[in-house]
RNA sequence: GCCGGGGUGGCCGAGUGGUACAGGCGGCGGGCUGCAGACCCGCUACACGUGGGUUCGAUUCCCACCCCCGGCUCCA
């Protein structure tokens, strides 16, 4: 219970750095152990289940649906199996919804069957309809638990509650690999979230998983990784692009042209939203980003006064997208630090000893007004030129 | 072996029964700049794994094959 106190935090802090929103509620089987015994009771009193030595195991027979989620048929499931059954199953593809637990087993609870503790499946199913009911709009999961976890979920929950669906739409992701080949501790080649965000940029990060969409497999490589930040630097560009457009603009009322422009960037945003409700079409959200980011820069390419209502309009919606995909959080103030503050006075400095030596007494005269307006005295000494901050 | 997903331009990566508008990266050329950067424009682009079939028409549907990835109730 400690490990998973000290990995809880571990892996919020990643998903803090990462800028995705934390859980509401974050469950721990162990916490839910009453209600586990409850279903697996009231599955054994439906039918749905059997007790033998202390195992209970779910009756795959007795649930008609079964399969419908990974369209496997349970007479091939046998097929090239490569594990020996529970001998104590009826049926090699029952799975358990409570196993009995050794005597040296270090976790283990009591229950009516004996000491034992709870199949992985009927954890997740409990622990899910506690929360969120019996019913459920969106599950999520890698691809990998469509079967056999996600399809023995809905086995338990739906023999249990009666309702069907048990979750309206299963969101599996693909599988993230390295270099083309799948991440593995034998091969060496995982990579940590701490890992890349030392190596990249938070929101480039983000900027890579979106750019596949989520049912894909996506492969990390450097490459990519440097691509996105190329692409991120683009966004922020086209950003900075506007806001400096609008600290030149005029607060009139936007031109036709102006509002036939605005027409146009309202026209993107829809397409955006539309990728988006496609089942999160990210990549094509973000072709329109670009589009809108390119378009952008075009018009403002003109290099007029734009009227400041249009500018912050404009301004607004492509901050709304980008926030809609989790960029342009970053603070961008940028931090100035004592180090970059003294190169640059020296530079200025530098730059006006030069001056002075080549006798252009007016300008360096100024530089040195100038600097004691900003707290800087310059003081020419013999030794050459000092400075203080006042 | 069985089940599922996939093979799109130099690279990545969307999409679709009717000339492939994706988007990005890279490369080349041009514009704007005193220069550079940023930005814009054009080109790169001869891209839909292979072979059949259905269709007036297939990259898209069907079948077979090849290759890649995952699952097949160990553990979570």
């Amino acid at each position: 219970m400690q490990l998973v106190e000290v990995y809880m935090r571990e892996y919020f802090r990643d998903l803090d750095a990462l800028g995705v929103k934390r859980p509401d509620i974050s469950p721990r089987a162990t916490g839910q152990l009453v209600e586990m015994i409850e279903a697996i009771q009231s599955l054994i009193e439906k039918g749905y289940a059997y007790e033998v030595n202390g195992n209970v195991f779910f009756d795959v027979s007795r649930f008609e649906d079964y399969g419908k989620l990974s369209k496997i048929k349970p007479e091939a499931m046998l097929a090239g199996s490569r594990f020996e059954a529970h001998p104590d199953k009826r049926d090699p593809k029952d799975f358990a919804l409570w196993k009995r637990a050794s005597k040296d087993a270090l976790l283990k609870w009591w229950s009516p069957w004996g000491y034992g503790f709870p199949g992985w499946h009927i954890e997740c199913a409990v622990m899910g309809m506690k929360y969120l009911g019996p019913q459920f709009d969106i599950h999520g999961g890698a691809r990998d638990l469509i079967f056999p976890h996600h399809e023995n979920e809905i086995a338990q929950c739906e023999a249990l509650t009666g309702k069907k669906p048990f979750v309206r739409y299963w969101l599996h992701t693909g599988f993230l690999t390295i270099n083309g080949e799948k991440m593995a501790k034998s091969l060496g080649n995982y990579i940590t979230v701490r890992d890349a965000l030392e190596k990249y940029d938070a929101e480039a990060i983000r900027l890579f998983v979106l750019s596949t969409h989520y049912r894909s497999e996506i492969d990390f490589t450097d490459k990519k990784l440097r691509d996105s930040e190329t692409n991120l630097g683009r966004l922020y560009n086209t950003l900075e692009n506007l806001e400096g457009a609008m600290e030149r603009s005029l607060g009139r009322e936007p031109t036709e042209m102006e509002k036939q422009f605005e027409e146009r960037v309202e026209e993107l945003r829809t397409r955006f939203v539309e990728a988006m409700d496609e089942d999160f079409n990210t990549p094509r959200a973000l072709a329109t980003l670009f589009d809108l980011s390119r378009e952008i820069n075009r018009f403002l390419e003109e290099k007029k006064q734009m009227s400041t209502e249009l500018l912050k309009r404009v301004h607004g919606c492509f901050l709304e997208l980008g926030k809609v995909l989790g960029l342009f959080q970053k603070k961008r103030t940028k931090k100035v630090s004592e180090k970059l503050v003294n190169d640059l006075v020296n530079l200025l400095v530098e730059l006006r000893e030069n001056l002075r030596s080549k006798g252009d007494y007016e300008l360096s005269d100024e530089i040195r007004a100038k600097l004691n307006k900003l707290g800087v005295v310059v003081e020419d000494t013999s030794e050459g030129s000092k400075w203080k901050l006042v």
